[in-house]
DNA sequence: ATGAAAGCGCTAACAC
DNA sequence: GTGTTAGCGCTTTCAT
C-alpha cells in the first residue's frame, strides 16, 4: 500500500481526476457538495499531494531577480557570492536567478533597476536598497503588476514588501551593546561607535538598539556620535585615527557599518593604553581574522547564503501562494567569538565543491545553520 | 528558449532518450565514444537535470528513521516535537518518517532498535544514542545492508556514520568558557560545573572544551569536578544546593547537560553574596524565561529543527549518491543572550507560531492540500 | 549497444 | 459542472 494519489482521491470520491485537481487547486466550477465528497475522500485516505509531480505538470518557471548594491565591500561581494552560487541550485529547481547590481547609495538607479523587471516576465524581486520615494514607488508598482517582493537585509517596510528576510537590527544593536557591556563589566570611558551609511535603516536600527541597553543598564559608559565611516576602510581609519587621538578614555569601538579592515588598520596603528573591546557587524574575511587574532573581540552576523536562500524560498512560496515554514525563514542574529568561529570557517562561495562522499570537509566536523526573524 | 531536457540532448548527440539516461546514470552499455558524445551535448547545451521529475519518474519513495531517546526532558522533547513537526512536510517530499524512541541510557534497546530497522525496507536512520559497542555494531550492520546512517546531536565517529549532524561540541563547551571568563572579567573564584550523563560523548567534549579555555586564558578561575545531575531536574537542584551550600567563592555555574530547572530552583533558594555567572545548554522553555529573567546570563544552543531537516536532507542526498550543501547542513553554535532571544521566541512545538512580520503562514501542516496557483 | 514506448502523479485544454 | 486526454521531464521495461 503506497501513497494515494490523485487517482485514488477521484475513484473514492466518485468523480473524475479534473474535478479532484480543481478541489484541491480550489479553482470554481465545482458544487459545494462535491467539494465536500472529494474533502472527505483526501482525508479518509491521507491524501497529500505529490508537489514535485505538480510543479512538473504545471511546467513552472520562475524567475526571480535580485537587486542589490555593486559589491563595493566585503559584505556586499559575500552577498553578491552567496546569489551566484545559488544559481545552479536554483536551475535544477526550475528557477532563473538574476542578479542586478545598483551604484550603492543611488536610489535612482535601483529603482529604474525595479521599474524595467517588471515588464521583463520577472515573477519576483528580492531588493537590498535605500529606503527612497523612488525605490519605494517602483516597488510598489512592481506589486501591483503582481511581482512579488521581498526586501533583504535591510527592511523597506513601507513598500508592501510581502515578506523582509534578514535580521532584526534592533535586536541586533541591543545585543552588541550588551555584549559590549558585560566584557567592560564595571568598567567605565567611552565607546566609538562607526557607521556606514548606505543600507540606511538597518544602520540607524543598530545603532538605536545599541543605545538602549548602554543607556539602559551601563551608566558608566558613554557612546560617542557616530563616526560616518561610508563603509570605506579608508575612511574609517582616518576617521578612527582621528579619533582616538581626540577622545579620552576610549574603552570600546562598535562598528556597525562596513570598512571593518580600515578600523582594525586604524587600531593596530594607535598606541592603546588599554585593552578596549571591540565589536563589529558581518563576518568578512578581515573580520575572521581579526576575531582569530584577538583584534576583534565578537562579531554580529547573519548567514548570508541563508538570506539568500530563505528569499527565493520565500519568493517561491508567495508565487504559489503557499505559506511558508515560518521557522526556517528566520535569520538568526548570530554572536560569533573566535571560539565558534572555526567551525563556521569554510569561505564562502567555496561551495562549488565536489563533496559528494559525506559532508564533513575536514575542517572541523561539525555543522552550522541560521535563521531568524523580523518582530 | 526554455531549459533543454533530456529530448534535446538526445537530439543534439544523436542518439536516443534511454541512451542519454545511460549516461546520465552512469549505467553500463553505452560504448566510450557515445558517452563522449552525450557529454558533449550536455555541456553544449547546458544540460542540467530535473532531479525532481527523474524522482517522479523514479518512483522513489524514502523511509527514514529517527532513532532517539525517549522524551523524558525538555530539550529532547523539543527533539521529537521537531521530528513530528517534519512528517506532515516530508510527506509530501515522498518521505516517510518513523520516530523510535529508546530508553534514555538503554544502549541495548537503541541496538536492538536499530537492528530491526535494517529488515524493515527504511532506507535511513538518523540516531542519537550512547556510544556503546552495541550500538555502533548495529550500525556498522545496518551500512552493511546498505542502509544510510547520520548520527545527531551526539557524534557517533566510529560506526561509519556518513555524516554528523549536529555541533561542534568542544567548540560548544570553548565558547561557554570564553563567555564565562569573559563575562567573569578579572573576577577570580570557582565555577561550579554540572553535567548530565546520556548523550555521553557531547557531555565530555563540552566540558573538555570549556577546560581549556578557562584552564588556559582564565588562571584565577577554578572549574569543580563535574556534577552529575542526571539530566534530572530534581537531581541537580540537590547536587547544586548541596555545593553551593560547601563550596566557597562561587562565582560561576557552567550547565552543560539537562534538568536546567533544576539549577535555577537551586540559585532561587540559596542566598548569593555575589552575582553568579550562568551558562547553560539548549533553549528549553525554561531557559528561556531564566534568560529574561536575568537568572541565566547566556545560553549555547543548537537549532533541533534544523538539525531533524538537515538529517533529513543528508539522508536524502546520500539515498540519492548526490552532494549536499555543506553550509546548509552546518548546524551553528548559537549563542543566546536575552537581547537575541526574543526574535526566536516563537516557541518549538507552536510549529505554525506565533507569526511576526511579514510571513503570513494561515494554516500550518495539517492541509498539505494547498492553495490557489496563479499567473 | 541502442531504441521505442509506457508510465510516475499531477495539471490543463477541451469536450460533453 | 464534470469528464477525457494529452502531456511535463525523466526512467524503465522490453525489443532490436
Amino acid at each position: 500500500m503506497s501513497r494515494p494519489t490523485v487517482r485514488d482521491v477521484a475513484r473514492a470520491a466518485g468523480v473524475s481526476l479534473a474535478t479532484v485537481d480543481r478541489v484541491l487547486n480550489e479553482r470554481p466550477g465545482v458544487r459545494t457538495a462535491t467539494v465536500t465528497k472529494v474533502h472527505q475522500a483526501i482525508s479518509d485516505l491521507g491524501y497529500a499531494r505529490d508537489i514535485a509531480a505538480a510543479n512538473l505538470a504545471r511546467q513552472r518557471q520562475y524567475t526571480f531577480a535580485f537587486v542589490v548594491p555593486e559589491a563595493t565591500n566585503s559584505f556586499l561581494r559575500s552577498l553578491h557570492q552567496a546569489i551566484e552560487d545559488a544559481v545552479p541550485v536554483s536551475r535544477t529547481e526550475r528557477i532563473d536567478l538574476q542578479i542586478h547590481a545598483a551604484p550603492a547609495q543611488d536610489p535612482h538607479t535601483a529603482a529604474a533597476t525595479i521599474a524595467k523587471l517588471q515588464d521583463r516576465r520577472v515573477d519576483g524581486i528580492a531588493v537590498l536598497a535605500p529606503e527612497s520615494p523612488q525605490v519605494r514607488d517602483a516597488l510598489i508598482r512592481a506589486r501591483e503588476h503582481g511581482v512579488e517582493t521581498v526586501s533583504v537585509i535591510a527592511d523597506l517596510p513601507t513598500t508592501g514588501r510581502r515578506h523582509f528576510v534578514g535580521i532584526d537590527n534592533i535586536a541586533a544593536g541591543r545585543t552588541a551593546g550588551r555584549l559590549m557591556g558585560r566584557f567592560l563589566n564595571r568598567v567605565s570611558g567611552r565607546i566609538l561607535a562607526v557607521s556606514g551609511s548606505m543600507m540606511a535603516r538597518d544602520q540607524v536600527e543598530r545603532r538605536h538598539g545599541f543605545d538602549q541597553v548602554i543607556g539602559g543598564d551601563y551608566p558608566s559608559l558613554e557612546t560617542l556620535p557616530s563616526l560616518e565611516g561610508r563603509d570605506d576602510p579608508a575612511v574609517v581609519r582616518d576617521l578612527v585615527t582621528t579619533a582616538l587621538g581626540k577622545a579620552e578614555n576610549v574603552v570600546g569601538i562598535y562598528c556597525f557599518g562596513g570598512g571593518v579592515s580600515g578600523l582594525l588598520a586604524a587600531m593596530a596603528e594607535a598606541v592603546l593604553d588599554r585593552p578596549v573591546v571591540t565589536i563589529a557587524h558581518e563576518l568578512t574575511p578581515s573580520a575572521r581574522t581579526a576575531l582569530l587574532g584577538g583584534q576583534l573581540d565578537a562579531v554580529i552576523a547573519q548567514d548570508v547564503s541563508h538570506v539568500v536562500r530563505s528569499a527565493i524560498r520565500v519568493l517561491r512560496a508567495e508565487c504559489d501562494d503557499r505559506a511558508i515554514v515560518a521557522s526556517q525563514e528566520r535569520i538568526r542574529i548570530e554572536i560569533v567569538l573566535r571560539e565558534n568561529l572555526l567551525q563556521i570557517l569554510p569561505e564562502p562561495g567555496a561551495s562549488g565543491g565536489s563533496n559528494t562522499g559525506g559532508i564533513h570537509e575536514d575542517h572541523q566536523g561539525a555543522g552550522a545553520v541560521s535563521r531568524a526573524v523580523r518582530r
